[in-house]
DNA sequence: ACATTACGAAAATCACGATTACCACTACTA
DNA sequence: TAGTAGTGGTAATCGTGATTTTCGTAATGT
């Protein structure tokens, strides 16, 4: 029934070949184009039979799905870990924090910006409501960071939810600039940009 | 040869069609989504044969980048004119009009702002570069303003590429929110956050 | 009123790519 | 080492939707 195979378990195969899928998917996605790539094209360049994807996904749209929410996830996490270290520090050391693990964390792979601001958009309705959540998630994360700020008498006392969503755009346009930009923009640059808009925002 | 026909000469009759074509477009993309539009579908919502949309245009990409270019065509158009009304005006004046009147245009057809900031992303190559075009002209559009505040003494003076994408990064965010959101979100709070980060900004 | 030309709807074609089914092969177990 | 189950690739199949063509109809001008 379940024996290993080419002395490897079977879960660890499967999981090998997820993880080739998803590789691949990161790369053909984001170079030629979600609706362009097509199944068989990324079977072919993750070395992995169409057989196989279906055996991981049920359609293209769910692996877009997957490295959307990962991309994402990954960043949150990271800056959670490193926030938590800097746990009393004033307003600007934990939004210069934040800003710049979350620059760092989505740029680090330059597909990854591409993927997120410009692939995943419009793309179903399911990946347009996994965008919602992510966007209100970091939306209550900086309005969290604002609180903070307002105890420690560093941000004005206000309702933060418009701005909160405002930065999010603006980080996410800025970003989705980044990609596009030919020459390149600044990383440095574009952090320090955002982390000044968010300061001014948050106190003005 | 070219007769007129229906009482109506050709060109007007091809004229009409078209636009009905385009009021077709502006709903089904934004209702059902590009993707899953049918260029059937389009021509059975719009009254009009398969035929005529093959005589108007290419393909459906094109209709969307008509609707996206003239979207924010008639957005700068209606701001520069209500601008040219407060030529001498200062930096809050001029922004808050600027800021009113985009939003007010954009969200003028609940559908504009999906058919923007969502269907139009990530379909191809020529509808990308045509957002990069915008997103310059607005930028620099900004740019042009701060540089107004700059010379009446009401801006800092510094370089505002990068504010001026991440300002338009940040309506565009919140539009695409306001489009998404259940409850919809209050029109003239959106416009009054926005102005208000715009001031915040250009005066920090 | 008739011959002629434009027009539009619907049907036929055509292509592409997703999905499935099959077959050959490999690595286990007895 | 033979039998068998698990595996993977390839080769059909199948459906969908874009594009083209045909054909009946309507409007024109003579």
């Amino acid at each position: 029934m379940k024996r290993p195979y080419g002395g490897v378990n079977a879960d660890d195969r499967r999981a090998e070949r997820r993880a080739k899928l998803l590789l691949a998917a990161m790369k053909l996605f984001a170079d030629r184009g979600f609706q362009r790539t097509k199944i068989t094209e990324l079977c072919t360049e993750a070395g992995v039979s169409t057989r196989n994807f279906y055996e991981e996904f049920e359609k293209k749209e769910d692996v877009l799905l997957v490295l959307h929410d990962t991309i994402n996830a990954t960043a949150m996490h990271q800056i959670r870990a490193r926030l938590s270290t800097v746990e009393d520090a004033g307003l600007e050391t934990r939004i210069g924090v934040l800003v710049g693990v979350f620059v760092d964390s989505v740029t680090a792979n330059p597909r990854a910006p591409r993927l997120v601001y410009v692939e995943a958009v419009g793309v179903n309705a399911e990946l347009e409501a996994q965008h919602q959540q992510w966007v209100a998630k970091w939306a209550r994360f900086i309005q969290d960071e604002a609180q903070r700020g307002v105890d420690r008498g560093e941000a004005t006392r206000r309702d933060y939810r418009l701005t909160a969503y405002a930065m999010v755009g603006a980080i996410t346009g800025l970003l989705r600039e980044w990609q596009a930009h030919e020459p390149p923009l600044d990383t440095a640059e574009v952090t320090a940009e955002i982390k000044a808009m968010l300061l001014s925002a948050l106190t003005r």
